[in-house]
DNA sequence: AATGAATGAGAATTCATTCAT
DNA sequence: CATGAATGAATTCTCATTCAT
């Protein structure tokens, strides 16, 4: 039974999906938390019970639907019998590609998370999405490969996040100064310049 | 003399002015209309008589500070009398210094610019400021010697920028994950990596 | 014509009016900014071109009542042809009788008054009604007939005035532990020994 | 241990506890009965079975602290030992003095009690407090003294306790007309001239 | 007796925009 | 061109109270 735990956890689902409904369909600034809790089917004071603010309910949307994608990704990854075999820049180009093209075929979500692709990368957003960190962790263990130190390797994966984050933001959402089609296949060759062996080598 | 079109000069640019230091000082939706014409000293109607709506003089104030922040790099760049001895990464990585830190010391400006630093780029930047095509193209140019062609060039030069324009206004803003002389070395280190010969070389 | 000015006029004449009405008819608390507009006829936003809030507003109103209702008293006494011939704690005790007959007679402006009966003699108060200032010089000089230094003679005046105040709000509105009638008597009474010749004498 | 009942006397006391504590560090207004019962550790509900509303706590609040204040002055005045030999205005000025040090002291306190220091005298006050009735009987006494009838001496109490209790409580709270150390030694000059014998053989 | 999640009416306030002068 | 009083829909947020457990 246990329904009032239920019930709780329920009416905070309710309102986290209508949310995403509404912010996705139309726009954050045009969803009213008056729209969110009508569509919730909850009352107005209990959206105050589980949320600050339609900002703080906008980054807990935001935390939860960037991790889902980003945990995806990875699991088409491992399911890939010759991930193995694969080479680092392969792997995050994989990953890249999985990731973008998510992007790609849901516009309204990319308009909802914008730049903000990694902030599940934060405290609360590892405590909503276990599976999250060892995502990282993968990633900056094959950084770590190619001679980088561990500090080394959590920047540099940093960086290639933002870069990859922000081009295929701008390029599905204003397709200005470059389209998707057009601008990925030099983020690719960029991303692999960056993680050749060779490079490594040289340092 | 004039005194009717400088007065019609005189009460847009009053504008401009009020909220470039009420949009730095408070913040972008902190400031209402009515706060920068209280400010400007013009009448509520002589805003809308300029600009269709707060986001369209933010476009304007975001479009000219860059294109001004931008452009003073490439001044002091081409002030160097050991520039065309310079390679390309060394130029590129020179900008980026006189940018970022521009950035840096200057805070509030960034949060106004956030991640739109290349907003300048588009047909009514260029029309506001002749300096930046110059820029623009100086940089492709670079580029190009590095064996690209041309649209290739253009790209490149893109996703390069996004990325330090995006990862050093984070690290500026937030500071996380990492604070800006944290992440700094590396990007410069990355941005040598992406234009060395070495690469177009293998290409 | 003058319309402009007129009719800034009238919309906060229009909102004090409404106010008062309703203030009166049922309470502060009971009455929400959105019932004064309504009353008044003029739309919500014009509410906070003329007042910060509610509060604000009551403050006006009390304000301008109370000068009212003093300066009503006062002109009563300068009516009267004997005035020249009563004595000081006389002219008290009619002030008095007026002020507190008025109360007594309007039970709903005085729930509104409250303790608030001197909040008229403030910079604010002398500015609405300029008689006010008269009055209270009036008084002043009555009590330093009575060989009290300028200062000493404000104070008295304070503190008597504050006593009936109080005690004769507390007696319209809740007649407990006295009322009106009951407490009247004793408070002349003690008015015109505070005010006698004989204690000034004795000091 | 009678720890059902114990029980229920901590749940209100707590419930009081915090209310007071919040009420006097803010306001009355800005404190919500969720702030106090959750300062309090009690759950909502458990707040309606103690109490009617907001404004009943508060009654209890204010009735419970100014007798309080009110019997530990008169503690004072019996524990001198020359109290017998002092005469009637001596007493009242000592008791005036103890209790409007007090109001001085306690700022946040007097904000609370306001102008209600009198509310205690009520037979709820007397019901939380049985020497309160004792403090009232002997000052009735001393006035019944001046040759006062009872019921006349219970008036005049009650006016000079309402003159001190609002002058002195605008005095700390506002220091508007006048701070407490300059209208203080005018309220007892007052407070002597009314309960002289003087005056009492004159009538 | 005690709980505390849920309620939802209602309050205050904002602010972009208009338009008569 | 310029003004600024007026608008009023829209929005956020509060909070006393209830009631099933």
């Amino acid at each position: 039974m246990a329904s009032v735990a239920e019930n709780k956890y329920k009416k905070r689902g309710r309102i986290l999906d209508a949310a995403y409904e509404l912010f996705t369909s139309k726009s954050v600034t045009e969803t009213a938390i008056d729209d969110v809790v009508r569509l919730a089917g909850v009352a107005k004071g209990t959206f105050y019970l589980y949320f600050r603010d339609k900002y703080d309910l906008l980054d807990q949307i935001v935390m939860f639907r960037t991790s889902e994608i980003i945990v995806d990704a990875y699991k088409k990854l491992c399911e890939r019998t010759d991930k193995s075999s694969m080479s680092v820049p392969q792997q995050f180009v994989f990953m890249t590609k999985q990731i973008t093209e998510y992007l790609r075929k849901n516009k309204k979500v990319t308009a909802l998370i914008d730049g903000k692709l990694l902030l599940c990368f934060s405290e609360r957003g590892y405590a909503m999405n276990g599976s999250l960190r060892e995502v990282k962790e993968h990633f900056e263990s094959l950084i770590t490969q190619l001679k980088y130190s561990a500090e080394d390797a959590k920047k540099r994966l940093y960086v290639i996040t933002e870069m990859i984050s922000s081009v295929s933001c701008r390029a599905v959402l204003s397709e200005k100064p470059f389209s998707f089609d057009e601008i990925m296949p030099t983020v690719n060759d960029m991303l692999t310049i960056l993680l050749s062996e060779v490079n490594t080598v040289d340092k």
